[in-house]
DNA sequence: CCAGACGTTGTT
DNA sequence: GTCTGG
DNA sequence: CCAGACGTTGTT
DNA sequence: GTCTGG
């Protein structure tokens, strides 16, 4: 799954790669964690980065809580989800990231999980697939735009840490995935597995664990961490 | 019909 | 155990 | 995702 | 709101 992730914006990288304008300054989030307002791209929008909140709130939610249980949608079988359906056909948007964490459950049950960083080897900014809802609280009123990210299966690379991953998208992929005059059907074969060989991954400090902890050493390789790649160990 | 869930991951 | 909050 | 709380009344 | 289960 993803639960936590990374996002530092830069304006050029940004436009290159996703033709967007920041509309208001956006602080660097090393520890992005569920219920915070982070950058994504909306299809109602696609110009302009807006901040969401982490944790999609359905329709029928009378309380915005509801949201801390639907971080991730699984790619399978979202189409028949009643909370996810509509968002899924019409609501769609990039979720902008530099890393995500995992963690992984030692094997031998002793010292607890590891947390992994894993990023493409590529391109330091990169979009998670997402959907999003606008809700409103009846009792005050008070408007609320959220968002969940889509996971899939683990590739090769994920799979010795976790069993899930975000479905990330190359910049290609991200533009179709926010453009609504493409049908669904064409978007949906947007959302491929990520290729094993082009992402990397290793150990962080579990410094990271504690959300309120959010400073640039929690990205760094942990001093004795090997770095995994599909293949080989280095 | 009404009542109750509506979600994911991991662990047991 | 289960829920809330970051 | 992980961490940390999980309760009430009355008094300061 | 909408779907599932009794």
């Amino acid at each position: 799954m993803c639960g936590r992730y990374s996002i530092i914006l830069e304006e050029e990288s940004l436009t290159r790669a996703f033709h967007a304008q920041l509309s208001q300054d956006i602080p660097p989030h090393y520890n992005a964690a569920p219920g915070q307002s982070l950058p994504v791209i909306t299809n109602e929008k696609t110009s302009q980065v807006q901040l969401f909140r982490w944790g999609f709130i359905p329709q029928w939610a009378k309380e915005e809580n509801v949201g801390y249980k639907m971080i991730n949608a699984r790619l399978d079988g979202i189409e028949e989800k009643t909370s996810f359906k509509k968002a899924f056909q019409s609501q769609h948007c990039l979720v902008l990231a530099n890393s995500f964490f995992e963690w992984k459950q030692s094997s031998s049950g002793k010292n607890g999980k590891t947390p992994y960083l894993i990023k493409p080897k590529d391109q330091s900014l990169f979009a998670m697939a997402g959907i999003w809802n606008r809700w409103t609280n009846y009792t005050t009123g008070e408007e609320i735009s959220s968002f969940a990210i889509i996971t899939t299966e683990a590739n090769e690379l994920m799979g010795s840490i976790h069993e899930r991953m975000p479905v990330i998208l190359s910049s290609e992929q991200a533009a179709g995935w926010i453009n609504s005059s493409l049908s669904i059907d064409k978007q949906k074969a947007l959302l491929t597995q990520y290729d094993s060989e082009q992402m990397e991954a290793y150990e962080v400090t579990r410094e990271v664990n504690k959300a309120y902890n959010d400073y640039p050493q929690l990205l760094e390789p942990l001093g004795d961490s090997i770095r995994i790649q599909t293949g080989s160990v280095s």
